[in-house]
DNA sequence: GATGTTTGTGAAATCGTTTTCATTGATAAA
DNA sequence: TTTATCAATGAAAACGATTTCACAAACATC
């Protein structure tokens, strides 16, 4: 039925050997075999089976791309990266989503593991982070956007502690004061921007209000109602929310109210999203390097493979404070 | 090195054939046996070895998922969609982006052939739509979002002609007159929504105003540009875009003119994305049901692999028209 | 008691490649 | 001339699973 590499090499004239080298390994064959070789390929409209290749070279020439939600605009442009580049490596991507669940994370190793994948590309969970270290995988691995000090692996992530520290430190030039910060719960990244929101409140002698919440609009939307409803007195002068999910929440949370932006309530946040040059004033926020994290994520996982031995390393990327309405300088008839 | 079938079997006692029944096919074994084995599963640490097994039996439990882009919201909804059922199919997935590209698809195609996939959902250009009703591929596909009247596969798309209806008549009653439309090229979407601007514009007496540019937002935001520069007087009262991605075109521009949404001009377009409820006044879209395309792909492409003789079917799916602000009833101090 | 039938198991073939190893003829070196 | 080296090729093994086939034991039927 389907015209495996013996046809051709029947029809060529020559062994199944000489085929293989003609498609593949970098091994001589003669001019004129090459030529019939060719030939017979073209007309027996062979298509070599990967899966047979896979199991004799013993490569599978795939890796995987485990990330919590591709509907996140965040792994969506990383992913993207990942995949141009992983495709023109002749590498064929597994995309999995974990929803932020360890049991669906660890259900995914599991299947790298049996599709002998060379490498992964990961977004753990804070549990998974931990629980890496003690178990170590069959593959290379490089963790994106989320790792610890101690983590045993290659890594590409935001410097999240600075950048929540920009955002607090624009805020307070801005004039405002009461800044509370909304954290996502299940990823490290909540934990090392809520670290640099406290470092900067405290440094500039502010009360830090911060909490985490998980990291779905709802919850963000939610809380922020919560917050507004408590009443002018109370009511903080600036949103900063730890990623562009919850934002958006908080965005619809201040719109709702019928409350103004920034005049009643400053927001800002993580993930130059392109809503948020469109909404209301504009939202200031930290832009993360997306495409570069792919791809720097990728160059690393391909270095890794070539040299196994090397050292890990673990890449911190800038963010980059992108100013819009959101955080306009503060009336001084309101200032405290 | 790597633990192999051989090794379970000869750690439990028994031959290869029967540890691969206990793993894999529903076929009796004793109990006594059967705990045996999985007894020395668990003290190997086995883990099958799937591309071994897709070459001896035959299948490749994957599919393929062809798309213009991920990173358009359109196709991270339906494409999430679809893994979700996959992976609980037991199926991989290969995600491939064409960038509306023929020769990516062509590509894409190829590799698909290698890996031997099961099916494939595809959301071709207008060429390759065109192309493939001459050369059948070796596996059954289904198309998404894009099809026409002729092809050969199964399909779910959306009522493009009647959406784009809904749209002009919506701002018709809201008492606009001069309704511009901005129709990607690349798609046959584009050609249906223009089809069904046409006709309602001119079920209305109006004269349509119509323009196919690439489905990029630079492009949309560019020929909006061009068009306020054009004066007042010659300026459209509403905007019609038919995709999202145009969607956030036309905004940016009239945004950057300083022109206030619907007051100076009215927008209206395709896709619900999440940004549309938030910015100015809300923007009116119809909303297209994404996930459901994405769930009844995979049914279809399910039921075309149990049943490949099916009819061919093509499943056409209602949009939705969401009224935001956007198109507010038109002043009749400036009603034509 | 003789004869089917069913059930559980293992030996061996097989999937479609790549890779190893042997062979051949040609060329270079002694 | 003889021997060593090399390049090009084919035969056969191997990758790690599933599947086919044969067989024995257990059971049912007459």
């Amino acid at each position: 039925m389907t015209v495996s590499i013996k046809d051709v090499a029947r029809v060529a004239g020559v062994s199944p050997a000489t085929v293989s080298r003609v498609l593949g390994n970098g091994t001589v064959v003669s001019d004129a075999l090459r030529a019939q070789v060719e030939a017979a390929v073209r007309k027996t409209g062979y298509r070599p089976n990967l899966s047979a290749r896979r199991l004799r070279s013993r490569h599978s020439q795939t890796i995987g791309l485990i990330v919590a939600d591709i509907r996140n605009p965040f792994f969506t442009a990383v992913g993207r990266a990942v995949e141009d580049i992983a495709y023109q490596a002749g590498l064929r991507v597994i995309l999995c989503n974990t929803d932020e669940n360890p049991e669906k994370e660890a259900l995914y190793l599991r299947l790298m593991e049996e599709e002998r994948v060379t490498g992964v590309i990961f977004a753990p969970t804070r549990q998974t982070v931990d629980r890496m270290t003690e178990t170590p995988q069959s593959f290379p691995t490089v963790l994106i956007d989320r790792a610890c000090h101690r983590s045993q692996e290659d890594a590409v992530v935001l410097d999240n502690h600075a950048s929540a520290g920009m955002l607090v430190e624009h805020l307070h030039a801005q004039g405002y004061r009461r800044m509370i910060g909304l954290f996502g719960n299940a990823s490290t990244t909540g934990i090392e921007r809520h670290d640099g929101y406290i470092a900067a409140m405290t440094r500039f002698g502010l009360t830090p209000d911060a909490v985490f919440i998980p990291p779905t609009s709802e919850a963000a939307e939610a809380e922020v109602r919560r917050r507004i409803a408590e009443g002018v007195a109370a009511r903080p002068d600036a949103v900063i929310a730890s990623n562009g999910l919850l934002l958006m929440g908080v965005v619809r949370a201040v719109r709702e109210a019928g409350l103004v932006i920034p005049g009643d309530l400053a927001v800002a946040g993580f993930d130059n999203e392109r809503w948020t040059e469109l909404v209301g004033p504009g939202i200031t926020v930290i832009e993360q390097p997306v495409e570069a994290i792919g791809r720097t994520a990728m160059a690393m996982l391909l270095e890794r493979l070539d040299t196994p031995d090397a050292p890990i390393r673990k890449v911190v990327l800038n963010g980059r404070c992108v100013v819009r309405g959101s955080t306009a300088a503060r009336r001084t008839s309101r200032a405290v």
